[in-house]
DNA sequence: TTGCGATCTCAACCTAACTTGAGGTCAAGC
DNA sequence: GCTTGACCTCAAGTTAGGTTGAGATCGCAA
């Protein structure tokens, strides 16, 4: 089978690749530094870009709003082929993972808000009994370990 | 009135307060800093701090566990009278728009949740009619401003 | 009065995810 | 062939929320 050329008109330059994601060139280049996007380069040593390569920028922009952090999303790609693309298969694995933490993320919010529910309706403060001063159970963990709150 | 004086037992050191609230020592400094607390001082240099100031603490804990940032901590408490650790009404007042904050955030989840449910359905990827791939609304807000996905 | 643990200040470092700037090169149109 | 805008690299800066370390001082107790 013959291998398909690359005509000139698919490589696409960082600005054109800017301008198609909405990411800033910089942004761009400090993904390539990452190891999340590996473009061609020309003679003259600028980056030429794949189509294909929108499409990995634009899945790691959702990935990201999904609430992983570029490591995690870089180690996602890692485990595919070299270069490729997710398809939907990939797509569907890393999905679940994400529903999951999402799930955690919600229960968690709504636990806080719940709680916030009740302290504003018991007008404590008093402290002692009120359930958001005082949390037994783990709080969920989004910064260094969880605190005791309260003397 | 006669103005209770401080006895020596109702100054705290840092180190208790430490001890007492579950922040380390130098995040105490720290917040001390940013003018989020304001303790005494001894002869020597060394911090003493009130009863109240271990209530203010945990408030800040807490305001912070609920999503706020210390500059939006600070702006809070420093709409209080000066020193006052948040009375039950003052909570009252704070923890509305808190409140409103954690609506959106959950909403927000939620609907990013429920979409990737139907992007795992459809197993698109194919593009220009996933949902997820293709967010026409405002996906909510937390990095520099909404980006385009999709080229 | 001496020992020593607790404190003090100040500066530097840390992570994440980028941005900004300086100084220099590429490439496409006229 | 020249101009000009787009690109290049590399270093340093940014924000948030702290931590770590050095070197000096406090203060309580024996």
């Amino acid at each position: 089978m013959p291998v398909a050329r690359l005509k000139p008109t698919d490589l696409i330059t960082i600005g054109e690749v800017a301008r198609r994601t909405g990411l800033s060139v910089s942004a761009i280049r400090f993904y390539e530094e990452q190891g999340l996007v590996e473009p061609l380069r020309t003679g003259g040593n600028q980056r030429r870009f794949l189509r294909s390569d929108i499409r990995r920028l634009s899945f790691i922009l959702i990935a990201q709003r999904l609430g992983l952090s570029l490591a995690e999303i870089a180690s996602a790609l890692a485990s595919l082929p070299h270069g490729r693309t997710p398809t939907a298969r990939d797509w569907e694995a890393i999905s679940a993972a994400i529903r999951a933490r999402l799930d955690a993320q919600i229960a968690d919010l709504v636990r806080t808000r719940d709680r916030l529910d009740g302290c504003i309706g018991c007008g404590c403060l008093s402290l002692s009994h009120c359930a958001i001063w005082n949390p037994q159970d783990a709080l969920g963990e989004e910064g260094p370990g969880a605190r005791k709150l309260l003397a």
